[in-house]
DNA sequence: TTACGAAAAATATCAGATATTATTGATTAC
DNA sequence: GTAATCAATAATATCTGATATTTTTCGTAA
């Protein structure tokens, strides 16, 4: 009897998440051409086991594969940026009005425990301590995770997922710190769920959503 | 000079290609284990190259890979049908808005022709002449993505052209014919687009995917 | 019938080989 | 000096075959 049957059973899968999140943290600059045999020894996998990696994020779109000319980071730009910004803003707030319909006790406790969480390690960062980035990025996908895990379609959650983490991507490349604003538009998100006002918190993940792209575009943090 | 450099320039991507489209037409059908060795022959590919093509079609969740037991072609399910129905009346309805909103002449002259090769095939099936299906789905797909194309965004014509692919399996799955209802609402989109009367199309649209979805249900065509 | 464990099948992963395609740099022509 | 040409180099796409694990299968014992 296997005591934990962690969901990354295989290697290969392990580097999966690696290159993603270096992907999505920037640790991968948008663009780098990703060289099979360069990526062998960082992430201990074999040239085959990294073509697959390789071509499932492409199919999220986070590399480019070029014909026959190997593959390399997504690039970036403002424009996309507010692509993935409108995508996620429209997917988010239909998925919200959904689960504030449908969800019961059990959901309303997973947000108001998904929200304190979030909302200490926001306590903590406004406080100056600034060593939490990625768990703080974390507890806010929890978070958003939880206000549309009522909205009962898995497809629509999964879409938001994906777009999610590009909206995160940039959020992480332009450096994009709002802390305070943020931390009081989740707590309105809160409020609107457990009030089941799908219209203000549209309304408030507009403009949690906006003001990032408007603080990107405003200081020309993107190139193009 | 190569005369034609046609986009599916690596010979992995024909067997790609070729693995997609059988399972979106039902050929290869839902559930069906897909062991390596077994395809290498129907589709002229190594098992390496064959388990990239898996990755990424799995990456698009038109196949299932649970942990190390392999792939297998992704279930169906009318819970699933409906997911994916509401998905695609969410992206293309948006889409529709955005593309009536910002469409120029160009646009308009696309969203005829598209729709006049699409009636023209239908006329032909309604005519009795069923030989021509797939073709008919094709040209179906472009029709609606004409009417999206000037929504501005690739990340939602992307989104949707997954979505509406999905969707189109589950068609060919339950046999869905429903051929001149089918026409006279393409007919009525067509109207709508040129009117830019977004409002009239998302409930034309509306009115074209559930019905497929609540005959497909009515009919118990798909198990659970 | 259920439980257990060994044999067989399949998978994940790797390494190395070949053919094809891109890239680079030097050479030549204008 | 710039542009075109072509050989040398590097990188990719793809295949074959090998190894270690993991599933599945199936017969035997409880």
């Amino acid at each position: 009897m296997d005591a934990m049957i962690s969901a990354d059973a295989t290697a290969g899968e392990a580097a999966y998440r690696q290159i993603r999140h270096d992907i999505i943290f920037g640790k991968l600059l948008p663009g780098a051409r990703l060289k099979l045999e360069r990526l062998r020894e960082p992430y201990n996998a074999s040239v085959s086991t990294l073509r697959e990696i390789l071509n499932r994020l492409a199919s999220e779109r986070l590399v480019l594969a070029e014909g026959q000319r190997g593959f390399e980071v997504a690039p970036v730009s403002q424009q996309h940026f507010k692509e993935v910004a409108a995508m996620r803003e429209l997917l988010e707030g239909h998925a919200m009005r959904e689960s504030f319909a449908r969800g019961d006790v059990e959901w309303e406790s997973n947000v108001l425990s998904a929200h304190h969480k979030l909302a200490r390690l926001e306590q903590r960062m406004s406080a100056g301590d600034a060593s939490a980035t990625e768990e703080w990025k974390r507890y806010d996908r929890e978070f958003h995770a939880a206000l549309i895990s009522a909205c009962g379609s898995c497809e629509l959650m999964a879409a938001h997922r994906q777009i999610f983490d590009h909206y995160l991507r940039y959020q992480i490349i332009a450096v994009i710190y709002r802390g305070d604003d943020a931390s009081r538009e989740h707590r309105q998100l809160l409020d609107a769920a457990l009030a089941r006002d799908h219209q203000a918190a549209a309304n408030v993940l507009g403009r949690h959503i906006q003001a990032c792209v408007e603080h990107t575009v405003r200081n020309g943090l993107l190139a193009a």
